[in-house]
DNA sequence: ATATTAATGCAACTGAGTTGCAAATATAGC
DNA sequence: GCTATATTTGCAACTCAGTTGCATTAATAT
C-alpha cells in the first residue's frame, strides 16, 4: 500500500531527495529530521514511497538501508537494474548509470539482482 | 587476526562447511550448533576463518550474514568476484560460478563489488 | 609440567528496524 | 465550512542479529 494522503511528513521527506542525486540512508534521514518527524514515521513513509515507485532502496555492506530517487521505476515494479556505488573513504553512496549484465543462469529464474560496488569516489580518488 | 589455535570450535565449524557447496547463514549455524558452541564464539570463529581466507561472507537482502567456503581466496584478499544466488522460494543460498563483469566507472576506483541475485533455484523452478 | 596467551561462555549491551495502540490530521461527503 | 471516517503519526516498548567486557578454560611453547 502506497501513499494515500499528502501529509507534512511526505512533503518533508520528498524535499530531502529533491535535486539530490545521491542515495541517503534511513539512519541519516532520521537524524536530519529528528526534530520534525518521528523515526517510525520516517521508516513508514520511506516504505510507502518505495511502494509507489518514487524511491528505491538497497542495503549496503553493513546492512543499513539506503534510499534513492527512482528513474524509470514504476508502481508495478522496479525495472532499473543499476548498480550502487559506496565510497569507502567519504561514505557517499550513489546510483551508477552504467548497466551491469547478469548472465543467464542455467535452470534458475532470476527475479531481482543487486550490485553494490565499493571503492573511492570521484572526489576521494585523487 | 586469523586462527591461531586449532580448537574444538574451529573443527566443529569447519565440519559444517565440509562437502557442502551452499552458503550457510550465521543464524543457521548458531541454531545448529547451539548445544556445542556459544553464539559469540560462532561469530568470532567465522570472523577469523574469513580473515584466513577459508570462508567468505556476504549479506542478503534482509541484512543477514551468510558464509561460504572460499575458492581461490587468499589471506591477502578475497579475489573471487562470483555472484551469490538466493532462492526466494526455499531460501537456499549458493555461490554461482559465472562471472559478472563490472564495467569500469569513470574517475572511481573499484575495490570490492558484490552481486546478489534472487529468484527461483533449480529445485524450485519447476 | 607449568607458564603464557589465545579462545570460550556468559550476560549484558547495541542499534537498526518493527509493532500496538491511542491521539492527531487529511480527505470525502454534505 | 463542518463533520464523519479512515489514514497517519508519535510514543514506548519490543525484536533480533550481532557485539563487548570480563572472568574462566584450554591450547601451545618452553
Amino acid at each position: 500500500m502506497g501513499i494515500i494522503r499528502k501529509t507534512q511528513s511526505v512533503a518533508v521527506l520528498l524535499k530531502e531527495f529533491e535535486n539530490k542525486p545521491n542515495a541517503i540512508s534511513a539512519i541519516e534521514l532520521i537524524k536530519r529530521l529528528s526534530s520534525k518527524i518521528n523515526k517510525t514515521t520516517v521508516y513508514r513513509v520511506l516504505d510507502k514511497l518505495e511502494d509507489d515507485g518514487v524511491l528505491h532502496s538497497f542495503l549496503d555492506n553493513s546492512g543499513i538501508k539506503w534510499y534513492a530517487k527512482c528513474n524509470g521505476c514504476s508502481k508495478t515494479g522496479h525495472i532499473d537494474m543499476h548498480p550502487h556505488f559506496q565510497c569507502l573513504s567519504c561514505g557517499k553512496v550513489d546510483c551508477l548509470s552504467v548497466e551491469v549484465k547478469i548472465p543467464p543462469i542455467p535452470n534458475r529464474k532470476i527475479e531481482v539482482s543487486q550490485v553494490l560496488i565499493q571503492g573511492r569516489c570521484e572526489s576521494c580518488n585523487v
